[in-house]
DNA sequence: GCACCCCATTCTGGATCCAGAATTCACGAA
DNA sequence: TTCGTGAATTCTGGATCCAGAATGGGGTGC
């Protein structure tokens, strides 16, 4: 909690969030550059970064308290993830979906999703099923932040693993990173009746019935879609409001 | 180019096969970081660049004739499109394939791939189909190593732009790239009975049968799947003869 | 003779420094 | 007053330098 915490603006660029996160993720790590890059995502994803913030290697480096050289390796990872952008001599900017990709995004989900599904209820074992109660409810309690996500991405993780599918899972995987920024602001303004859905799921998967769970992942995922299409659209609507655009910073 | 060019086995890396790739590329570059970046791709794609190959940034760096910093940057992107692996404090490798994950990249592409075909079917133009047999064309004459791959991505570029599905088309771009090294494999042992396909697809395309078109992709990309898994397994076989395995740690 | 341990070499990862390009601010002219 | 041009500042991208870890070789002990 730093001094100038009380106006988390758009200004202040999520300064004051990012240097909590740091703190965070200080200790027992590897390399400096994988640390950067999950305290960068963390901040994506976590909303302390908003779509189109200008990311400035010298001020993230200081944040941080490492070097430059770290801070753009993250950076360029990042790139590769989706979540930044960069611009030929120009920086990156946090990047921001169009409802259009959103839309796609969750497309292409229900189609790996289903088939992730499909392969791992024919692999399903009993312990696996304990392991995803326990994930699940642990999933629920994860409220905040980037721990809401990752609690989830380690649900889903085990549920498709049993498909036995690493790249498969991988694409999954970057196509949820891809909108986990705006799932965050989905829970935050919607209301709990999708919270039952890991609940429904599990006993779909449970009683061995594929296509009750094929039908729930559907169903979550078209709600999902019809959820983060609004809040995108009405994000888009107010340009210039709370949402920062792309446009001169300063 | 080189004096050196006698012998480019493996014990040299590609060293000279590398160089050359060097001087092809050596002009007109906004930066040299994305510079090395293709280099370095095409070298692994056309095989100058073995799976299992060690890639130390200083003997990158001094063939190509840049300093190590934009080797880092390339080989992290290289990690994200999943072409090198890096081992922690220990460099990077030319990641390889096992036929299991090559088998799934295939199972995906059909997947995305007839969708996209789908999409794109409902929106073709004839102007576009034009364009298609040309590029269709151009992509039959190049046979030689990372352009036949980029001479192929262009078409099918072109082909799933009619759908305007970005980011379905990102994902199909990186799983052809996960492959693409193999597939130069195949065509090389491989007969020219799979050429044709490009006539039928477009052929298909023209005249707006979808389902016929749909065909021809599925055959010929279970077909391909076929041709790269034999050639995996082979290559397997004879470990510890001329391809490098990735070696036991510690 | 073989195996284990220690030391030297090498290479990765990080920090600092430098050059080129872009943005911005200021000044002047229409 | 407003627009255009030019210079200064700032930031990215690249090069060089340094520290720490891993590997390989050599020596020694059993």
């Amino acid at each position: 909690m730093s001094a100038q915490n009380a106006a988390p603006s758009v200004g202040d660029g999520g300064a004051a969030a990012l240097q909590q996160l740091a703190g965070r993720h200080a200790t027992g790590y590897r390399s400096v550059g994988v640390m950067v890059y999950d305290i960068l995502k963390d901040a994506i994803l976590s909303g302390a970064l908003l779509p189109g913030q200008k990311l400035r290697q010298e001020t993230l480096a200081e944040l941080i308290g490492v070097s430059r050289l770290p801070v753009r390796s993250a950076l360029i990872q990042l790139e590769a993830d989706g979540l930044v952008e960069f611009h030929e001599r120009r920086g990156a900017v946090v990047k921001s979906l169009s409802p259009a990709q959103a839309a796609e995004v969750y497309d292409i989900r229900l189609l790996l999703e289903v088939e992730a599904l499909r392969l791992t209820m024919a692999e399903l074992t009993d312990e696996r099923v304990a392991r995803l109660r326990e994930l699940g409810k642990a999933a629920d309690r994860q409220q905040e932040g980037a721990d809401f996500v990752d609690a989830r991405t380690e649900f889903y993780s085990e549920l498709y693993d049993a498909a036995n599918r690493p790249v498969l899972w991988e694409m999954i995987e970057q196509l949820r990173l891809k909108v986990g920024r705006y799932v965050l602001g989905w829970r935050l303004v919607g209301d709990a009746e999708h919270s039952h859905t890991h609940e429904q799921l599990i006993e779909a998967v449970a009683s061995r019935d594929v296509e009750r769970a094929v039908g729930v992942l559907r169903d979550h995922l078209v709600g999902v879609r019809e959820a983060v299409l609004e809040l995108l659209e009405a994000e888009a609507a107010d340009a210039g409001g709370p949402a920062p655009r792309v446009r001169s910073p300063r």
